[in-house]
DNA sequence: CTTGACATAGAACGGATGTTCCGTTAGAAT
DNA sequence: ATTCTAACGGAACATCCGTTCTATGTCAAG
């Protein structure tokens, strides 16, 4: 075999290796590799498995039944699978209530509902939930009712961050841009058109979280 | 156990299945489970993984080695993969401008710019494509500058849809909820506060896409 | 108390699966 | 012709790993 290239039987076995993981969830035997490239000798599979590794398309687990995985060089999968982050769906946001926080308790995989968003537009990816907005209260944040809003709940935030903050004087929730100046504190509506509002006390102000991501679906 | 409910043990062998397999792109086997979850005996891995089955957080292959594979309700890992679509970012949309359409003739793969959404935010998966909204024209559609915009090439709508519409005789794009309303054509902006256009003359509009979902990333 | 369902532990069994060894063939280089 | 190497086939081997069986403890229902 030149070196770079791939004989036939390599390729049916990196295709059939790429189909039956992605079918199964988990690799291929070595029997079953050579019954799908019509190899009859387990030590010809191995042998080519051990070529494939050389050439950089696997790796090999030594003595681990079907400790085999593909690289990135071809199907990225563990990587695409580490590309979505599933993120709690915790409940609701109205403009007349304090946001609902997910409990510290609940993993992942307790929660009735999720939506999954790739990674790629998410900065960070732990400590996030979504919420989905009801209601028309927040329209001079650019958000409508039915949006998904995905937020951390880090309660730092830095001039600029889009937050959700409870104001204890109004009773009201809302999604702004936050600045701090002075001794007071900005809050920006998204909506170029409309006027900040001014937070002489800080006491009325609740940063809740900070809203790293809106999702709006049309029906 | 009560039905629905989870042991300690049983979570702690879903969350390591679940660590292993995308850090090792296979499943564990059952003695790695009870190592893990600290359970002495094979048995009771195996008595537990049947438990999870029946839950339905598992299924398994009798006979298989290594032959788990984590259901949707917690999140496959091939189903994951082919959960993501991949969407061409095909260029900007300015008021001033009609919408860039992406050429027929681009394969998915070759976009050099492209973003991943998760195939549930989305209603369809093909003839989709992605544009960057610039500036603060669209701020009556509830669209920002700098959010993306996932479209649909298809010309035909529905009441209520939202469409990227280029208006003829005042060269200006804009997205809109559009009606037909006998003779003529209602464009709702998506801010309620704000007044619709009526189009009397069907040769003044073109609708370029229909908005199938918006994005906004804070950054 | 007795019973039965449930959860657990330990050990043994046997099939599934990776590994190794030996022999053969084909082609290229010397 | 000889030698070397890559590739292959078959079989035996060792062990990895799922399955099954028996025994034990718990707890609520009867």
């Amino acid at each position: 075999m030149t070196k770079g290239k791939l004989s036939d039987r390599q390729k049916r076995m990196l295709e059939f290796i790429q189909r039956f993981t992605s079918g199964n969830g988990y690799p291929p035997s070595i029997r079953e590799i050579g019954d799908a490239a019509d190899i009859s000798s387990t030590s010809v599979v191995n042998y080519n498995l051990n070529r494939l590794v050389d050439e950089g398309y696997l790796t090999r687990d030594q003595n681990v039944s079907r400790g085999l995985r593909l690289t990135e060089k071809l199907g990225r999968a563990a990587e695409r699978l580490t590309n979505v982050v599933r993120i709690p769906l915790v409940g609701r946001i109205f403009a007349s209530e304090p946001v609902p926080l997910p409990g510290t308790d609940s993993p992942v995989f307790d929660a009735e509902e999720a939506i999954e968003i790739t990674r790629d537009l998410l900065p960070s990816d732990d400590g996030l939930f979504a919420l989905q907005v009801k209601g028309d209260s927040m329209i001079d944040a650019m958000v409508n009712d039915g949006d998904i809003v995905v937020m951390t709940r880090a309660s730092e935030w830095r001039n600029g961050d889009m937050v959700a903050v409870w104001l204890r004087d109004r009773e009201e929730t809302t999604l702004k841009h936050i600045y701090r100046e002075g001794t007071r504190v900005r809050l920006q509506p998204a909506n170029p058109t409309m006027r900040p509002i001014y937070i002489d006390n800080p006491e009325n102000l609740e940063v809740q979280g900070k809203v790293m991501l809106v999702v709006r679906q049309m029906n």
